[in-house]
DNA sequence: AAGCGACTGGGACGGGTGACCCAGTTGGAA
DNA sequence: TTCCAACTGGGTCACCCGTCCCAGTCGCTT
């Protein structure tokens, strides 16, 4: 095995368990799991960390960081702000489909925090980060097409989140993309709800 | 000890698997700390079920069976179809309050049978059982309010079970009452859209 | 070119897990 | 009252877990 400075080792490690995890499940992501994931020996894991839970920490930490895509697209479609939202949202759900096992791995990632006390600060955290990337795409969704939010922007974010969450959810079980879309366009509606023209 | 029949012991034990998952997570919900719940010894446990698979196979069957109670009430209120589901929803979101474990502990248990193949099907069941109570509920909101859906009934249930799902897992997580009223609201907004006066 | 510190591999440890076994005990049918 | 099958307790198994240790090796700095 070539040397690999610990910094690069740490970073290594925690993708290696991102991946573990969205194959088989945070149960699954033992450390001998990851570290054959990554190539490496036992020994190198517990040089570059002083334990398991530190490199779940790190885990968290780093999925928080660079979060899902911001759920709206940069380049909006015209149209009325209805169609815009459930553009985006469609998007987030193409993006749900094309890599499943990772929203999963989020969705575990999450109960999991909510079990340690010590976590559910980053369990918050990490809703925390969604709701300002939904804040940020709405932002732009009213001023692209000429509305304005009528309920404070943080709320309204945190309900596109818990729309997202549940279209996550239920799809993850049924696989349902019709009745996702359905979702979308319900969620889009309800949203829009909270405009009025500008 | 005293000696139960074989029957009445597994019955007693996916209860005491309930509470221990509830309270600690799927994870902690070793034979031991189950057997210790139901204050019996492992050879009891072996003796009332083949192995802790059966157990946990036979739990989710167990609630699938009595689903959480329906999520709209016996009794509605007076009002429009909009007030009628939100109604319906804020006690739904009542009950969660109540007992957040349960429903966490439900989480749970989608996402770990989502994990094997072998139980994808139990996860889709416990779902198609939740859009058959969401149905329920929905045809008698419509009947007391003199509305007809005009979507099929079972596309519109499934959408509610996604708005409370998120609902569920976002309240989890930042126990905001306040944004998941929002929430209800929103998700009530968007279902009124998919019926009219009959 | 020498030497030191960063890094590696392999093996070992104690503890917890699911499963199992078997010698006993007890309730209820005969 | 007898006796057998249903049931129990406790001990034990092999396995996997996270962690640790230590003897070796490699690359940088000087």
């Amino acid at each position: 095995m070539t040397r690999i400075p610990a910094p690069e080792r740490r970073a290594a490690l925690i993708e290696a368990a991102l991946r573990v995890i969205s194959r088989n499940g945070i149960a699954q992501a033992t450390t001998r799991a990851i570290v054959a994931e990554a190539g490496m020996s036992l020994a190198s894991f517990h040089y570059a960390f002083d334990s398991r839970d530190e490199l779940i920490d790190e885990l968290i930490e780093a999925v928080i960081e660079h979060a899902r895509h911001a759920i709206m697209p940069d380049e909006l479609p015209e149209g009325t702000l209805v169609e815009v939202l459930e553009a985006g949202i469609i998007r987030y759900f193409e993006h749900l489909k094309a890599d499943p096992e990772h929203e999963q791995a989020m969705l575990e990632l999450t109960q999991y925090a909510l079990r340690s006390p010590d976590r559910h600060p980053q369990a918050r955290a990490q809703y925390a980060r969604y709701v300002e990337l939904a804040e940020r795409s709405l932002e732009v969704a009213a001023e692209r097409t000429g509305s304005q939010w009528t309920v404070p922007i943080a709320r309204v974010a945190r309900v596109l989140v818990a729309f997202t969450d549940g279209l996550t959810l239920t799809w993850l079980v049924d696989r349902d993309d019709d009745a996702s879309l359905a979702v979308a366009n319900a969620a889009a509606v309800a949203l829009s709800r909270m405009a009025e023209p500008r």
